[in-house]
DNA sequence: TTTTTGTTCGTTATGGATAAAAAACGTCTC
DNA sequence: GAGACGTTTTTTATCCATAACGAACAAAAA
C-alpha cells in the first residue's frame, strides 16, 4: 500500500517550523500550513493530529497553541521519509556506475529488486520510466538489457549536448534586453566570481552552480527537447561525478575560468566569441566525462567492496574512492 | 493477471499455418513451430493442446497428425490478440489528437483508464512510459498535465528534426561505399520512383516508405539519441495522418519529389546540395505538419484549399517562428 | 549422438487491494 | 463574507496474487 512519506517528510519539516513559534503562542491555520509545507491540508491535519499527540502543541478551540520545542527525539529518521522511487533510483544509478553489469547484459528485474529491497512492481515501474535516457533497451519479451553507460554513450551524449547547448547560446544572444534570462546570467556570472575567490574552501558548491548556468542556457531555445534533455545530462554529470572526485578542484576551476570567458562573450553579444568559448567548453566537458568513465571501468580494485553506507556515519569521509 | 494474447495471436498464426499440411499427416516438432511462430516452446505446446482439443490434430505416439483444416470460427476475434498496452496507446493517442483536452489539462489517470476499459494499473503504466514524448508532464503530487499536440510543440519537434536529420545527412555522405546504408538509400530511391509510377492507386503506402528513408538517414548518425527521436517523431506522424488525410495524395507526391532531389544529393555525396534539399524537405515537412495541426484543432472544412505548397511560393519565408 | 518431448522453475504482465494523500464540499466562526 | 475547519469523496503509490510466458534440464525416442 502507500507509504507515509509524504508525512514523514512533511512532520520533519513541519518540526523545524515550529522553532519559528513562541511557547504558548498560536501557530496558525492549516491552509496557511499547507501552503508553507507544499502539501494538501489532509496531511497537514495529520501532522497537527501527532503534534498534539507527542504533546507539541494543544488545540485550545480553534486555535493551536504551542506546547514545547522540539528536539531531536521527535524527528522521523531521514530514511524513512524517501520515497520508493527515489530509493530505487539511487540504488540503480549505483549500481550501473559501480559497473557490475557489462555493456549488453539482460537486467533480471526480480533479481535487482530483491538486491535493492523493493518490489518488482516498483522496479518494473522505475524501469518503464527510465529508458528515455537511452541507457536501457527494452526486450520484445519484455525483459530489459543495459545498454551500458560505454564511452560511446558518453560521446553521443555529449555530441547531441554540444549541438543543443550551442544552438541555446546562439539564440539567447538575441533575447531582448528585458528577459529576465540576463539577469539571471549577471547573477550566475557575479556567483562564479564570488565561488572562485573561495575555491579551496567551497569547491564542491560547483556542481549546483554548473547546472544552474547550462540550465539558464538551455533554457533560452525555449525548446521543451532541449530543455529536457539537460535532465539526461544533470542526471548522468550528477551522479558520475559524485563518484569521482579526483582532480575535482582543478577541474572545477578550469570550468569556471571557461564559463566566465563564456558568460563574458554572451553578455557582449557576440556570436563569433560565443560560438568559440561555447565549443571550447563542450570540448572540455566531454574530455572530463570520458575520463571520468575511463576512471570508473578501469582497475577495479577487486579487494574493496563498494562502501555503500545507508548513511555516512560522521567522519566518514564523504564518497571519496581510495582507487583514485 | 497476464492476459493470454501471446498465446491467441500464434495460435492464430499456426491455424493459418495448419493450411500448409496435408490431412493425416505429420504436422512437425514442438521446436520447428516455436521457430516459426517466435513463441517460446511452452505456448506451443499449449496451441498444439488447443488443436487437439478442437479436434485439429490428433497425438498418434510421438507424431502429431492433421485431422482436419482449420474453418474461421476456430479463429479467436482479432481484438482479443491485442496487448494491453497496444490498446492504451490507440486509445490515449485518439484521445490526445481528436481530444477535447486542452492543453495544460490535468489528466485524469483513474477517469481515463475507465474510459478506455482498462486497469488502472495499466494506464499509469503507460503513462510512466510515454513522458519522454514532451507531450506530458508529472505533477509533483503525482498527477499528470497534458502539454498540449499544440503548434508549439510541433515546431519544436520540427526544430530538432531538422537539426538532426541535417546532422545525419551529412554524415551520411562521409559513410563508406562498402556501407549497406548505400544499398538500402539505392533501393529506396528505386521505391520512389516505383511508388511515383503508381502514385494514383498506392499513395498510402508512402508513410511506411517515408519512414524507411529518413530511418535510413538517422541511423547514420550512429548516436542512439538521435536515433532514439525519431521514434517520436514517427509516432507523431504515424498518429497525426492516420486523421488526416485531406490533400494526401498532392503532399505524398510532392515530398517523394523532395525526397528523389535529397537521395540525389546524398548518392553525388555533395554537401551543399544535402543541406539545400535536407533543409527544404524539412521546411516542408514542418508546414505540413503545422497545417495538419489546424486541420484538427479548428472547424474542418473539407473544401478547403491546401495551404502548402510542395515547394516553398516564392517570397516565403522559410522556418520563420513568429515568436522570435 | 542428436533431436524431441515432459517437467520444473524462474520471470513478466496484468488486475486488484489498501492506505495515503489530495481535492471537493459544506458548515462554522470571526 | 472571507477564511478556517470538519467531513466526504476521489485519486494515487505501492505491494501482492496469479496466470502466462520463457528457459533450462532430464528423459526418451530417432
Amino acid at each position: 500500500m502507500k507509504p507515509n512519506t509524504v508525512f514523514k517528510r512533511a512532520y520533519n519539516r513541519g518540526l523545524a517550523r515550529l522553532g519559528d513559534y513562541a511557547i504558548a503562542s498560536d501557530v496558525g491555520s492549516e491552509p496557511s500550513w499547507s501552503q508553507a509545507l507544499a502539501v494538501s491540508r489532509t496531511t497537514v491535519r495529520a501532522i497537527f493530529s501527532a503534534f498534539a499527540a507527542g504533546g507539541l502543541i494543544a488545540y485550545d478551540g480553534r486555535r493551536k497553541v504551542l506546547l514545547r520545542h522540539p528536539v531531536a527525539a521527535d524527528y522521523y529518521p531521514e530514511v524513512e521519509t524517501e520515497q520508493v522511487g527515489a530509493v530505487v533510483e539511487k540504488q540503480f544509478m549505483q549500481w550501473i556506475l559501480h559497473g557490475d553489469c557489462k555493456p549488453g547484459q539482460q537486467i533480471n528485474a526480480l533479481e535487482l529488486s530483491r538486491q535493492f529491497g523493493v518490489s518488482a512492481s516498483a522496479m518494473r515501474d522505475y524501469l518503464n520510466r527510465f529508458p528515455r535516457y537511452g541507457l536501457l533497451e527494452r526486450r520484445p519479451s519484455g525483459s530489459w538489457v543495459f545498454k551500458g553507460f560505454t564511452e560511446d554513450f558518453a560521446e553521443e551524449l555529449c555530441e547531441v549536448r554540444s549541438m543543443f547547448e550551442l544552438r541555446s547560446a546562439l539564440r539567447f544572444v538575441s533575447l531582448a534586453d528585458e528577459e529576465p534570462a540576463w539577469a539571471e546570467l549577471s547573477r550566475i556570472g557575479n556567483d562564479h566570481l564570488a565561488l572562485l575567490e573561495e575555491a579551496e574552501s567551497r569547491f564542491t558548491d560547483f556542481s549546483a552552480l554548473d547546472e544552474r548556468f547550462h540550465r539558464c542556457i538551455n533554457d533560452a531555445s525555449r525548446n521543451r527537447f532541449i530543455v529536457g534533455f539537460y535532465d539526461v545530462i544533470s542526471l548522468i554529470f550528477h551522479y558520475h561525478y559524485q563518484w569521482n572526485k579526483r582532480h575535482e578542484r582543478e577541474r572545477n576551476i578550469a570550468a569556471m575560468r571557461e564559463h566566465l570567458t563564456y558568460i563574458d562573450a554572451l553578455q557582449r553579444r557576440d556570436a563569433a566569441a560565443v560560438t568559440q568559448s561555447c565549443n571550447a567548453h563542450m570540448a572540455t566537458a566531454r574530455l572530463t566525462l570520458l575520463a571520468s568513465i575511463q576512471g570508473v571501468r578501469e582497475t577495479p580494485d577487486p579487494g574493496r567492496a563498494w562502501p555503500f553506507p545507508g548513511r555516512l556515519a560522521s567522519g566518514e569521509r564523504p564518497q571519496t574512492r581510495s582507487r583514485h
